[in-house]
DNA sequence: AGGCTCATGTAACCGGTTACATGATTAT
DNA sequence: ATAATCATGTAACCGGTTACATGAGCCT
């Protein structure tokens, strides 16, 4: 359902191509919404249906030609209404397969469960990495828009740091907690 | 496809209902995979046709009767693999509508996003609530197995802790700032 | 009588993923 | 030549949600 919603905010800002928007999500939307380029398309024609928005072929000399699509009243109503809905209680819910297997880690041997931990925190530092280039291009995109917007996207890079930190953090204290098992029992073993 | 797993590791626990497993997720897994009662049991039905596990009928007196499933060892040999796996690059991924209408919060007033932001807050104190209590179902629920699973269920109550303080103080950053604009502008207007 | 816990499902739907498929243009 | 960027889709599948539906037994 947010798809949708994504590409009308994104819409709402200007008249975008279909690659366009695949664009802008991978440089600032992926971080909390991750989207396919086929379910983006599929999703353009399905807003197209509704009438919410509608697209124009433009002929390019130099580039395949392109479909622009523009952000109808309706959609734009649509998407004002969906936004003043505001945060609903599932704002604080988190879905991860990966503390699942945490959750589960007892029924591997500690050193396992530590690996996947280790993987877990150079991933996160892979991902603080790429995030760190993520001001710079909302600077750029920004540029000639209000000022005003660049705040809350600061905000969602905030979000997306602090999580990303307090994850390594967790994964440290997590780390140390399965080594010093380790250590114990290897201790008892050399006893 | 994580529910499954989350059945099956249940499972490989000791023997359960569906009933059983709905309070299960709820007083554990739900912090990081909330699941319908309705697909819970449409699950079980899956994995006993895939051999997972099995179910059979217990008649009580007292209560409705019940089906109690007990995992087998393909179930096993399957839930194993599973975590073995170790964790996937998704583990960083974080999927969030409510970050994409912060995204999009330029074109509320800044009222409307810091009321949001509030709303927000106020949901992560209320869910803090609820978690406080969960330590102590996990030691319930954990009491005559091994200590040693505990450590890891623990874990994942830590992140859920770590995760929810996180979003208090980045939504209390958000809101200051909003409310600094807010200060700014009525200044300017009393001028 | 009414509400709670225990207990188990079905049917329709849909958001999203995966895999597949194509082709123009530009730069090296 | 060939890789990269630009550009757009289709088809099959499936995990998960929503809504609906039922009913026994216990407690007050």
């Amino acid at each position: 359902m947010s798809l949708a919603f994504g590409i009308l905010g994104l819409l709402n800002y200007g008249p975008m191509s279909g690659y366009d928007i695949i664009k802008a999500f991978e440089s600032s939307l992926q971080f909390f919404w991750h989207a396919q380029n086929s379910h983006i398309y599929l999703e353009l024609k399905k807003l197209e249906k509704k009438g919410y928005i509608f697209g124009e072929t433009v002929i390019q000399a130099d580039r395949p030609n392109k479909k622009v699509f523009s952000i109808t009243e309706t959609g734009k109503k649509e998407f004002m209404n969906w936004l003043a809905k505001g945060a609903g209680e599932d704002a604080t819910h988190f879905k991860s397969a990966f503390l699942m297997k945490v959750f589960f880690g007892g029924n591997m041997p500690p050193a396992q469960s530590a690996d996947m931990l280790r993987k877990f925190r150079t991933d996160c530092e892979t991902y603080l990495g790429k995030m760190s280039v993520t001001p710079k291009a909302i600077e750029n995109y920004g540029s000639n828009k209000e000022m005003y917007q660049i705040m809350y996207w600061q905000f969602t890079v905030d979000f997306g740091y602090g999580f990303i930190k307090n994850c390594i953090e967790w994964a440290d204290r997590c780390i140390q907690k399965l080594e010093s098992l380790d250590e114990q029992n290897t201790g008892e073993a050399v006893k």
